[in-house]
DNA sequence: GCCGTACACATCTACTTGTC
DNA sequence: GACAAGTAGATGTGTACGGC
């Protein structure tokens, strides 16, 4: 029998992970979300949209070949791990066209297995399962939980510089879309960088344009989606402070500033150019 | 071969719409 | 009114293609 392509579970974001002891806890890790279907007509591996990326992770469809399964459909993470042993977004790009060995997929879901639908069976089962068909040391390996209280697995993964945790419901059901029994929860930080200019179009959201303080350099846009009085205060200190565009940058919709204007932006950690970001504040020098 | 353009993928948040 | 789900538009990188 073909399987078919089953929508992945989407966790919710919420700032704390949850306590309790109906909780169990993951890293999260930095990459494209994924399921591996391995069936008769052999092994497919698509993108959370129910894109074929069997080529593209050709390496990791060979692997999965030869797990000791007849049918199975396994969600995961596809990842490249940098020297720090973290998970890279930026290298898994590249990787994906260029380093093929470099790929790992993490594996924490198990939707199917031997031509049973066991997407009604507890997490925990599901999750027992799965850990018991995946080899260890290949590239596709098994998300460990973490044993221990949320909050002092949050800080621990916080002070390790990864990107966040993931806590799901140990007696939930797998179900497609967007689920409160998954729960993600980021480790961000706050930086100063040099406020270059917002690109403002009508009708759009708000951008403003980041360089490293010290180097000058285009790090990355931000989210104006501070207070109204805040995006207000921006807006007019950037029309007073109007300048001309730093040399090689061409945005049209873009109201550039001299230097002299400080922002306060929340990002993602670990990158050295700014994703996810969103503009807390701002201040002049 | 080099360059520019268009389009693919992923992520995110803000906003709108629908449902209870 | 509160919440969930869907949509729009931004980011960045890679690939394919056409023109020079």
């Amino acid at each position: 029998m073909r399987l078919k392509f089953i929508e992945p579970l989407m966790p919710t974001l919420v700032e704390k992970p949850p306590e309790g002891d109906g909780w169990t806890h993951e890293v999260k890790f930095d990459g494209y979300r994924s399921l591996i279907i391995k069936d008769e007509e052999g092994v497919r591996i698509f993108t959370r949209r129910g894109l074929d990326w069997t080529a593209k992770y050709r390496d990791l469809a060979k692997e999965a070949g030869d797990l000791d399964v007849d049918s199975a459909i396994i969600d995961g993470e596809v990842i490249v791990l940098n020297d720090a042993g973290l998970s890279d977004f930026g290298a898994l790009r590249k990787a994906i066209s260029r380093r093929q060995h470099d790929l790992y997929f993490v594996a924490f879901d198990l939707l199917h297995i031997n031509g049973l639908d066991i997407r009604d069976m507890p997490l925990e089962e599901r999750r027992e399962i799965l850990a018991e068909m995946i080899p260890v040391g290949q590239h596709i390996q098994f998300s460990q939980a973490l044993p221990g209280e949320a909050r002092v697995i949050f800080h621990l993964i916080d002070q390790a510089g990864m990107e966040g945790m993931v806590s799901k419901r140990r007696d939930s059901k797998y179900r497609s879309g967007m689920s409160t029994n998954w729960l993600k929860a980021k480790c961000y930080t706050v930086e100063e960088y040099g406020l270059l200019g917002v690109e403002r179009e009508p009708g759009k959201p708000a951008f403003a344009l980041m360089a490293d303080r010290k180097t000058g350099r285009y790090v990355g846009s931000a989210f104006i989606n501070s207070s109204r009085a805040i995006r207000e205060r921006l807006w007019e200190r950037v029309q007073e402070h109007a300048g001309p565009p730093p040399k090689g940058m061409k945005r049209p919709s873009t109201q550039w500033v001299k230097p002299g204007i400080i922002a306060r932006v929340k990002h993602l950690r670990g990158e050295e150019d700014l994703r996810h970001a969103s503009l807390q504040d701002f201040r002049e020098e």
